[in-house]
Formats: structure tokens, C-alpha cells, sequence
DNA sequence: GCATAACTGAAAACGGTTGTCAACAAGGGG
DNA sequence: CCCCTTGTTGACAACCGTTTTCAGTTATGC
């Protein structure tokens, strides 16, 4: 169980930060898991790693990843946030059927955001890119194979 | 005061549901402030035009405004959700400084959606895309221009 | 006008998130 | 290695945006 440690880990303690059991099973969930998961989902995963962990340290613990831009917050149409493990030119696809989060490189919106960035005058610092539709699986099924769909119904009676 | 009907009532009366004075007034005021207002300030807006107006139904409106697409749920980083106008290819661009609202018309996402479809198999419907930087006035200043025109103090003003 | 179902507003429930605070432990200094 | 300092934790409760409930109202077709 000599885990190297998550790159993010030693970000945390050069900003300074302390490297606690808490904060290292949340770590260790987030790497695992290469996609978004609610603070509740991370709670329960984090508590197999680290039994005595608190779900609102599991709260503060992404709160502090997300200003160290090690974390993204992903905004799903459903209730809860999700967080993913943050990278450069990396966003996030959602299938509406499964919700699931996967994550994929883009390039060319550094040009789209230079281009805004041209024209509008505004000095551009973040973006936030999420697609939305059906991944292979769930068009293999014939559509949203879920419980809780988030748009009602998609038309076609 | 014989107001046109604004296009997005039409919509909903295409689309079968009732207009009542509740969702004019609503979309009265979404029309007004061609930027995000959030659920609560819809509200208070909304009552200086339809006083019986509820923030229950505000909530519901926007919800039925979403679903038929009239309407995007913008995800700003603070704790409410704010709601704009929705219209093709406009997306969002933030002002971290004054918390400022406007929509930009973007071109050559379509490329980039293509592409990701292409190599990921998704079925990609719908794209989510906002920009944070900091405003032309804001640079200027160094800060906030404008005392939060959007944000207003939450408790007690 | 009338009937009827869609819609509304008030109040209460709900649930994700945040604040509080005493106990704890990470990590530097001795 | 132990101690100290202080950042951090976890339980509990408050908070607050959002949703549900439900009886009364209203838009709309006839
Ligand atoms: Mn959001
Ligand atoms: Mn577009
Ligand atoms: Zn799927
Ligand atoms: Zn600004």
C-alpha cells in the first residue's frame, strides 16, 4: 500500500497546506475515480479509505483543491455539484442517458477565447466547456436507460 | 401599455401551456435585463409588474422556460443560480470583478463539438460554454467598476 | 358564460451546503 | 523523540435555495 504520492498531494503541502488522512483519502478517491463525483459520493468512498472522515471535511477539502485549481467543479442539470480532477485543455462530456462524467482534451478554444477576448475587450482567465449528449452506450440502448432523467421528456411522443 | 408579445411567449403558446400573467411577467423581466438574474431577483423584479406574483412560480416558470429552451441556467461560482435569455450560439461571458453578465455570439464551436463527437462516439446535444475574466471597466479600475449591479447584498439591504 | 384542466401562491418540507466550536493531529523546533 | 503551535477535523445544527403539497384561481376552448 506505498501509493506514490498524488501529484496534487504535493501541491497542496508547496501552498503550504497540511497533508492530513482526511484530505489524502479525498485525493486518493478523486484519482481513482477519473471523473465527477458529488461530495456525498466522495464521502462514502473516502470513509473505506479513511474511516473517521467527516463529510463536511470532504466540503472543505474540495473547497480548497477547487482554489488551488487542482479540483473542477462540474455543473450537471441535476441537483447535487460534482468535482472532478482538474488538468490544462481538459473538459468534461456528460452523457444525459447514464450521467456519467468522462473527461476530454480540447484544443482549439484558446483560439475561440482569443478571439472573444478580441472583440469584447474582456481579459479572459477561465473557461468552463461541458457537452452534453448520449454516449455510445446509451445510444446502443436506445436512450436514457436512467431513474432520473433530467429533462423531461426529449420530444418525439 | 400594449406590449408586443415577446417571442418567447409565443413559444409557450405553441408549445401548448397557458400564458398567464405570471409567466408574462417573468419573461418581461428576463427580457428587460439581457443578463443573468437569479431565481430571487426574477422575484422582486417580477412583483413591481404582477404583484400576486410568487417566487414558487418563478422557479416553475424558469424550469418550463428551460425545458423548451427559452431560458439558460448560468453557473456563476457563487451560491445561486442565475437565469438568462437563451439564444443560439450565445454563450456567456462572466466578470469576475462586478459579477457582470453578457452573452457573446460564438462561432467555430461547432468545429470543436464535431471533432470531440467524432472521436469519443458521443451523440453531443447541447454544449454549455462560459468565460470569466475581467471587463474592460474593471481593468481600469482594478476592481469592481460598480458596486456588484447584479449581486446586491444579500440580507438586510 | 361554463366547464375543466392547467396553473398559482402560501406554507411547509426537503436536502445540499456552511457555520460553530471543542477536540485533535501535522509538522516544525527544541 | 517529544512538545507546541496552530491548522484542521468531525459532530451537530443552522442556513437557505429549491421542491413539494394542496386548496383556490384562472386561462382557454366550447
Ligand atoms: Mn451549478
Ligand atoms: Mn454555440
Ligand atoms: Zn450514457
Ligand atoms: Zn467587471
Amino acid at each position: 500500500m506505498d501509493n506514490p504520492l498524488p501529484a496534487a498531494a504535493r501541491a497542496l503541502r508547496a501552498a503550504g497546506h497540511r497533508l492530513t488522512r482526511a484530505r489524502l483519502a479525498v485525493l486518493q478517491v478523486l484519482e481513482a475515480e477519473h471523473a465527477g463525483l458529488s461530495p456525498q459520493e466522495l464521502y462514502e468512498r473516502g470513509r473505506a479509505i479513511y474511516a473517521p472522515l467527516g463529510l463536511v471535511t470532504v466540503y472543505r477539502t474540495l473547497a480548497l483543491l477547487d482554489e488551488l485549481g487542482l479540483v473542477r467543479r462540474v455543473h450537471s442539470d441535476q441537483e447535487r455539484h460534482a468535482y472532478a480532477c482538474a488538468g490544462a485543455d481538459r473538459h468534461h462530456l456528460l452523457c444525459s442517458g447514464c450521467h456519467r462524467l468522462v473527461e476530454f482534451p480540447c484544443q482549439g478554444l484558446d483560439e475561440l477565447v482569443a478571439s472573444v477576448q478580441a472583440r469584447t475587450g474582456y481579459r479572459i482567465t477561465e473557461h468552463l466547456l461541458e457537452l452534453t449528449g448520449l454516449c455510445p452506450a446509451c445510444q446502443a440502448t436506445g436512450g436514457p436507460a436512467d431513474p432520473t432523467p433530467h429533462h423531461p421528456a426529449p420530444r418525439g411522443a
